[in-house]
DNA sequence: GGCCAGGACACCA
DNA sequence: TGGTGTCATGGC
């Protein structure tokens, strides 16, 4: 059984993103920037509460107000100004249109975002992925430490690095790299954060005979064909 | 009371 | 390219 299988099998679909629209998710990924989830969820409330969560909703709300109605995401004036470099771009070049913004392949959409305030690779990814259906593999700190206690990639291993690993041994379908990766968090936050791994550590019966791997594209191949 | 949470940016050498 | 300071609330 491959390691997605058997994280699959323990820990059941994670239901990724948690939003109720692309737009949502696209907020999701600015706020959660080094924030607990649960504190990103008050900061939704409040927009939603507002009526203001949308690209026009957004775009109309002073800058001031919108980082009040964030402030339990922490990071409140930076992430509104964030929030609304991104909306100015979405309403200004695609008027709100989410499915106009999306259109292009990831060749030219990933450089686009990334070019934006606030957005650097796991955002952009996030938003490709979980919001655009775009198959792109999104690495985050839990990713990395999750791959690494696998054995799959050295700890310091970069972001391009460690996606490009994923990447070019997994097939390009949006719903694996939207699982998988939701598992390898949930799989991030249970590990110990020992190095080496604990005797109790959850990640030890999900190697490959128990054992951590050597970090080969073959094994990343074999562990989620 | 300290640590950490689904990062990115500005600045520096 | 790589390292460091900054941005900041809330739960444990």
């Amino acid at each position: 059984m491959t390691i997605y299988q058997r994280l699959l099998a323990r820990y059941g679909p994670q239901h990724w993103w948690p939003a109720d629209s692309p737009f949502e998710v696209i907020v999701g990924a600015i706020l959660t920037q080094s924030a607990a989830w649960g504190n990103v969820e008050k900061a939704l409330a409040n927009l939603k509460g507002e009526g203001v969560l949308s690209p026009q909703g957004l775009y109309h709300l002073p800058e001031e107000r919108l980082a009040r109605l964030i402030y339990p995401s922490g990071y409140y004036n930076a992430k509104a100004r964030k929030l609304k470099a991104i909306v100015n771009h979405l309403v200004e070049v695609y008027q709100g249109d989410l499915d106009r913004l999306f259109a292009p392949d990831v060749a030219t959409l990933r450089p686009e975002l990334l070019a934006l305030h606030g957005i650097g690779p796991e955002t952009a990814d996030s938003i490709l992925l979980y919001a655009g259906a775009k198959p792109v593999f999104v690495i985050d700190a839990y990713t990395r430490r999750s791959a690494a206690r696998l054995g799959l990639a050295p700890a310091n291993a970069s972001y391009a690095a460690l996606q490009a690993l994923f990447m070019a041994n997994l097939p390009l379908q949006v719903p694996l790299f939207n699982e998988y990766h939701a598992l390898l968090v949930r799989l991030g936050k249970e590990a110990c954060r020992k190095v080496p791994r604990c005797p109790a550590c959850p990640l030890l019966d999900l190697c490959p005979a128990g054992q951590a791997g050597d970090g080969t594209s073959a094994e990343v191949a074999a562990s989620s064909a």
